[in-house]
RNA sequence: GGAGAGGUGCGAGAGUGGUUGAAUCGACCGGUCUCGAAAACCGGAAUAGCCGCAAGGUUAUCGAGGGUUCGAAUCCCUCCCUCUCCGCCA
């Protein structure tokens, strides 16, 4: 969420930025409650002044044998009034509240102004797209021949959407999961491995609940939510806290499988790999100073595509538009791994800044070194990588005229084997 | 599931009705000492809202909500959470 100040004295910036993200917010209401509540605290603070002046005033009254009732009886409206004022400031400050959630992160200025996908721009473009003399495979058949994905069985145990991982599939998403947790501690993140279930305070603290509940399993019985991403739990780590400066920035690099109840997008890119209820991903969260986070926004998007590189898959990197961008961001990219099996770009990952906008919210702040007030952090997160797609990309990039799979170098000392099939 | 203990500032931890916004220690900031640093010593500093150009003023906050009282961290009620022991299970 935004600070309310911020909004007060930015309020065209918080207004065009939401506009530009497609996003419909009513600033007027929040203003009129603003004043509103401004005029009762002042009305009710003067007169618990009054209050605790005369309170004073009493015991020294009894102490020295007097009688106060005249006194007291005076107080007694101003303490109906008190008693009036309160909860009518507690309501507006919840009501102020809940249309607070509704304002969006303001997008920062690099980033285009666009209303669909179409609008994102092409910022970089990696490694050469596959051409080949013979008929190229997507990777749900070259993985059903080889028997390394079992879909069918995973629709029968579980549903659609939650495949089996047989033999070698299963070791090389091992191997990927680990390849890429050793990737992230060599450039400086700190192994993490979270709970895969969460609190309402957690949920609530991304962001999650009250609007994404569609997104998640829910486990209702004891109220907690399945993560839809390590981000909830990892960002969740360092809630109500108060941090040092010399600690920052802190990086985490997590792996956990990952839950989505996906409602509503059955029919559109869900063959094979491309769309599971159930997937691991390694996600990287960052705790920074505001002043770095968007140095820490570039390392974070270099850091996700130099696993691509090292892997040798051709991907492209995203600058989103505002209208693409999502509530919560103030900048991201997207990457996307060419699968050539399909002619198709998946999306691996996204990189966001989300500046101090989820960080207020779970209030995560430092105190400065030099001894000043404390300041919100800013947070980051990027998947460092989604696994799945990178599975289909890497089959379909790698196959053979025999519809064999070559394991990419950089993965052989995982895998222990170099071929499937 | 059964029984008990406890939730206080950045952290540890005192405090059972009236200068307690809160002892003490640690972390932090400033200073003395030092070529520099460490140690030692001295000093400073809670957070948030509101008013104010500022200095400053004022209100709230000791898990959350309510109650008693002129006055509550301190007494009463409800709820939430954590820990320990027993049982069950990995």
């Amino acid at each position: 969420m935004l600070d309310l100040k911020f909004i007060r004295d930015n309020r065209n910036l918080v207004r065009n930025g939401a506009e530009a993200k497609g996003i419909t917010i009513s600033l007027d209401e929040i203003f009129i409650l603003d004043d509103k509540r401004r005029a009762l605290i002042q009305e009710g603070d003067a007169l618990k002044a009054k209050r605790n002046l005369v309170s004073a005033q009493v015991g020294k009254i009894k102490k020295q044998g007097g009688d106060a009732g005249a006194v007291i009886a005076e107080m007694e409206s101003v303490k109906n009034r008190i008693q009036e004022i309160d909860p009518e400031i507690r309501d507006i400050e919840l009501n102020l509240n809940s249309l607070l959630l509704t304002v969006p992160n303001v997008p920062h200025p690099s980033v285009p102004i666009g209303k669909t996908p179409a609008d994102n721009k092409e910022i970089f473009r990696w490694g050469e797209m596959l051409i080949t003399d013979f008929p190229l495979k997507p990777h749900w058949e070259l993985t059903e021949k080889l028997g390394i994905v079992d879909f069918d069985r995973g629709a029968k145990v579980s549903g659609a959407g939650f495949p089996f991982y047989v033999g070698k599939g299963a070791t090389l998403e091992r191997a990927l999961i680990n390849f890429f947790l050793d990737q992230a501690t060599e450039r400086g993140y700190k192994e993490i491995m979270p709970p895969i279930v969460v609190n309402e305070d957690s949920a609530r603290g991304t962001g999650q609940i009250p609007d994404k509940e569609d997104l998640m399993y829910i486990v209702e019985r004891d109220k907690l939510y399945m993560i839809p991403t390590a981000e909830v739990p990892v960002t969740n780590f360092h809630r109500e806290e108060q941090l040092n400066e010399k600690d920052l920035p802190i990086r985490y690099a997590a792996y956990t499988p990952c839950f989505r109840r996906e409602a509503g997008s059955y029919g559109k890119d869900v063959r094979g790999l491309n769309r599971l209820h159930q997937f691991d991903k390694v996600e990287l969260v960052k705790f920074v100073h505001p002043s770095k986070s968007y140095d820490e926004l570039e390392s974070l998007r270099q850091d996700a595509e130099h696993l691509l590189q090292l892997l040798g898959l051709p991907y492209h990197t995203l600058l989103m538009c505002t209208g693409d961008m999502g509530f919560t961001q103030s900048k991201k990219y997207d990457l996307e791994v060419w699968a050539p099996g399909q002619q198709k770009w998946l999306e691996v990952s996204s990189c966001s800044n989300f500046e101090s906008f989820q960080a207020r919210r779970m209030n995560i702040k430092f105190r400065p070194g030099n001894g000043g007030k404390s300041e919100i952090v800013h947070t980051l997160n990027g998947s460092g990588l989604a696994l799945p797609r990178v599975v289909a990309a890497l089959t379909e990039h790698y196959q053979t005229p025999e519809g064999k799979v070559i394991i990419p170098k950089a993965l052989h000392q995982y895998t222990k084997f170099e071929v499937i099939g």
